[in-house]
DNA sequence: TATAGATGTCTACACATATAGACAAATAAC
DNA sequence: GTTATTTGTCTATATGTGTAGACATCTATA
């Protein structure tokens, strides 16, 4: 135990002049590396200077980086003691035939809850009408919402239903914060994922207010269509993970269950 | 005609002092606006007095959005005339039980090919002798490879292999560019995907530079086992899929073609 | 108590980013 | 040809980012 140290934080070399501040790239880096697992919970990060040096810059710089983290909770710094990490694992949110949100991340959590943002009814857009099925311009209801695990917001939502079947989820969503426990209210007794498609992008200003989330993080954005038992599109939604702390995981059909 | 136009660019308002340049925050949402179809493969985009106006910034800094992308190859800058969309449809990549990088982007592209970029064998880390299922530190065969859809770089893979069942699959992957034609070799008539967890995060310099991307651009990263006919393990792979040229497809399974 | 090691604060300077204004050069329409 | 529109280039200035060094302050330990 005296040559060579295990890395503690992957030091990918950096870029200048990319339109990236030097601090947010280490920011990045730092919480990524924390995210995979290289530190635990409540360990020490190395000292202002050790990584300076590994990342190759000065130590105010990677002191912007810290204070970044220290502002979004990832870090908590002492003076004369050190710098510590402050965190949760990333959630590994399932995505299968019966994808739920409540039941996916059962477990990794202490609690979940859902709350719901806006709720308005408006008139089916092209798209949100083909992937209901629906007949253009058609009546629709556009709930958002935002789910929370153990407190930190996880994923903010864009859904759209039938106004003419669901009128009122809203109010409904609002009180028990779990769209299986709605759409049972007016009488879905099952329903299952038909497709999904999975993209990445930037966040926008919103999304980071909404999500509590810093300039420049990352959300995962899914789009779904749930059907009922009988095949008939019942749920179009947009969903933005925050990438930092949810990790999707496309696994095989729960094949039993469905008998 | 005369009042409001189409916004043709969302101006979601953007933020100083979050370590990201406004004309880097400026390329991105002018890029994801293209990406997403509000404006058509050589259409013009608008004045960049207009744009300056619309996203609240001076007129240089739009200037310096633009010249990113036209570095990028996103748009064309022709004086006197506008700046011009130069552009390709995003990919839609299926993940399923039967994922094929040829297959699955199939009519999509005009072309498509996979070229190796690095080959050795390696003694199995901890991850990867559980993911492959084998004894710790078994000898492994790590294959980096570059996928490209019509020239253009659409992903970077590591896979690892057993290298006692496919010693010298780096030399057949060299031939083929194909991962299936190089199993097949081994006799693996046919494989399934047992597992992927996705998730997303800035690209680092490294695969900024293999797959010709702007610093801050987003890699989707996907983790997979597939298994063959006897449900044994047979490659692990990490895929970055750059995020502006492809969407994950989660699909449900193909039903009947496994009987 | 003294010392080493860690974070916190300050100054000074170089370079990147953003704003502001003016004008050149190419294009299209009249 | 003239004009309006649009991209390209230049200067100047203010602010943000990164480097460099010095020193203060807090903590743990000898």
């Amino acid at each position: 135990m005296t040559a060579d140290e295990k890395p503690a934080v992957a030091s990918t070399r950096l870029r200048k002049q990319g339109g990236v501040a030097l601090w947010r790239q280490i920011a990045d880096g730092i919480r990524q590396g924390i995210r995979e697992g290289v530190l635990g919970n409540g360990e020490r990060l190395p000292p202002e200077t050790d990584l300076a040096e590994r990342f190759g810059v000065n130590r105010h710089t990677v002191r912007s980086a810290i204070a970044a983290l220290v502002q979004e909770g990832v870090l908590r710094a002492e003076q004369g003691r050190g710098t510590f990490i402050q965190n949760k694992e990333r959630i590994v949110y399932p995505i299968s035939k019966r994808t739920r949100f409540s039941r996916g991340i059962d477990g990794q959590a202490r609690s979940t809850s859902g709350r719901m943002v806006d709720c308005l009814t408006e008139v089916a857009s092209e798209i949100v009408a083909t992937m209901l099925a629906l007949d253009p311009k058609s009546p629709v209801v556009k709930l958002k919402s935002v789910s929370l695990a153990d407190g930190l917001p996880l994923s903010s939502a864009t859904s759209w239903f039938d106004s003419r079947r669901f009128e009122g989820i809203g109010k409904i969503y609002e009180k028990t914060g779990s769209i299986t426990a709605s759409l049972a209210h007016f009488g879905v007794e099952d329903y299952t994922r038909r497709s999904t498609t999975i993209s990445a992008r930037h966040a926008d200003e919103i999304e980071c207010r909404l999500l509590s989330l810093a300039p420049g993080a990352i959300v995962l954005v899914t789009k779904a269509i749930n059907i009922d038992a009988s095949g008939k599109p019942i749920q179009f939604s947009i969903t933005r993970f925050v990438a930092d702390r949810v990790e999707l995981s496309v696994s095989p059909e729960e094949k039993l269950e469905a008998l």
